[in-house]
DNA sequence: ATTGCGGATGCAATAACATTGCATAAATGA
DNA sequence: TCATTTATGCAATGTTATTGCATCCGCAAT
């Protein structure tokens, strides 16, 4: 998320333009793995060791109430945030947890379920789950190798 | 989730067969809503006042792992489960929460994204966001009464 | 029915995650 | 620069989840 953004954003709500939010969206948007609010801590520490957890915390509600980011669900539980608000969908690995976004324009069309479920939808994604590289990789350690050697690199 | 599959699974995966396991089990089939670990907890207490939370955490993690519930993601932190395992879909409310189970066969021919995404994907499901009935309802108080006049019944 | 084994349970302690109250500090507009 | 308003940091507290250990219970062999 581009600074000029991060200004605006604030401008259009009356909120100050604190160097805390700044650096908090800023990290929040470097991150496509939908990080846990300790994660953006962490990061977020490097640059301004002072922050306080609670401060995190709190931006993270704040812009998330506003729509600016997003809560995302996730299995495990820990709050999780992504900063991308436009439709797009995800793939969640069942093994290590690792969440990564994932765009199709193909998958735009979906038909929405009939107003008989009593629900008003705005939006959907879709979640798709399975292993990811990483995770599916060593899956067959028996294997003997070829010449395509795998690389076991983690 | 009938009496019997609980003990065929307890039996297929060599697992005691305690009156803890299958009053949870029972609990969780019974709310079609995805449950809070607490909520499950209230709900079996009713009929198992002794019954530790430990053990409804430990019940739900053991069977979530075996594939016999899913655990499910949900923005607002705090794990939930679900009996069903079999493919369907979510409708959440972005107001209140609540999150219901959608079944709609037309949403089943997704077309899975390809291999380049490096994920092994096993299956996938739609979660669809908006208001459900209850908090759409009263979205527009400042109408003025008709005859259809409204249940301002939470 | 009794016994013995291994895993499950309950409890208490602890850890991880999240929120709140309040004093201080910083951003904004005049 | 000053006044106002809101954010921040800190400490306390609350909520959610996990762990170690003693005991209990399901289960199968007797």
């Amino acid at each position: 998320m581009p600074e000029a953004d991060i200004e605006r954003i604030c401008r259009q709500h009356s909120l100050p333009l604190t160097a805390q939010r700044r650096i908090v969206l800023q990290a929040l948007s470097l991150r496509p793995t939908h990080p846990t609010v300790d994660d953006l801590w962490s990061d977020v520490r490097q640059a301004m060791p002072e922050i306080s957890r609670t401060t995190v915390y709190r931006i993270l509600e704040t812009f998330a109430h506003l729509g600016v980011i997003r809560k995302v669900g996730h299995p495990d539980s820990a709050a999780r945030y992504e900063s991308r608000t436009s439709r797009h969908h995800h793939l969640l690995c069942l093994q290590c947890g690792r969440m990564e976004d994932l765009d199709d324009a193909s998958l735009d069309t979906i038909r929405l379920p009939g107003l008989k479920t009593g629900f008003q939808i705005e939006d959907y994604s879709i979640q798709f789950r399975g292993l990811c590289s990483r995770c599916s990789a060593p899956a067959k350690p028996r294997l003997k190798r070829r010449k395509t050697a795998g690389r076991t690199k983690a």
